[in-house]
DNA sequence: TTCCATACTGACCTGTTGGTAACCATGGCC
DNA sequence: GGCCATGGTTACCAACAGGTCAGTATGGAA
């Protein structure tokens, strides 16, 4: 594992950006908001990503601390990505986004182009 | 220039990290955020950025509906970037992504290693 | 023994970003 | 005519993100 500690930048707000911004990221939270997901499940739910790039993107997650990666040593192997505080805590903040975004959409006459912002309500578990 | 409309992605929050998310494009806000900036004055506030990629970064602004630029036909030119509303209408975005990353910075111990989210106070004009 | 499912990993390629350094145009000034 | 300032542009590059495709490991089932 790579042992250098890339570090984030020191403007919060960048330092902020650079940990959400990649390319599937906020869909794969927006996934483990509503519950621990197994890879098969993300990438039957994200089925544009490929593997690689699923787990390139949960790695990095994981390593900022947004994510929690579990191992179930069973057979065959089970692995759980789910969201950790730190990383529920971003809803909020993706929740501005996308609203955020709406009204960008809006002003630009592109409303039809985007979709809406309706986080899945929290569904038992 | 380049008539080519990339098209920004459909998921609004994706859409909102595209259009903000560029190396230098919160630091720019920031002080649009307090007023009419010219070019020289965005280069001295702004020293680490060369003077391409900030126009890059403004034009694309521009292009996404955040940033306006006038020309004032002086001798010499001037020109003066500002924030829209739109533009202005994402100073509590980015305060968002500022306390988030405050948060995350504290939780990943390097509290240290990051500023601070005040958002210099309208002053004047 | 071969096959399957899971969850990865690695080689390789490409488009985009950001960066450097140099050059252009205008028009006043000396 | 040279020089300055402003506000650009252009050519060129290096790094990186994300993408494809093929390979690895485990261990039960057939």
């Amino acid at each position: 594992m790579a042992e250098i500690f890339k570090r984030l930048p020191s403007l919060p707000s960048e330092r902020a950006l650079k940990v959400i911004s990649g390319r599937w990221k906020a869909v794969i939270l927006y996934h483990l908001f509503d519950g621990p997901r197994r890879l098969s499940e993300l990438r039957r739910l994200v089925p544009a990503v490929s593997q690689k790039v699923l787990i390139q993107q949960l790695r990095e997650m994981e390593e900022h601390g947004l994510v929690h990666r579990e191992i179930f040593r069973e057979v065959p192997p089970r692995v759980e990505y789910s969201a950790t505080a730190l990383g529920q805590s971003l809803e909020p903040v993706l929740l501005a986004l996308c609203e955020w975004g709406q009204r960008h959409a809006e002003e630009l006459g592109e409303v039809d182009q985007v979709g809406d912002c309706i986080i899945r309500p929290r569904q038992g578990a």
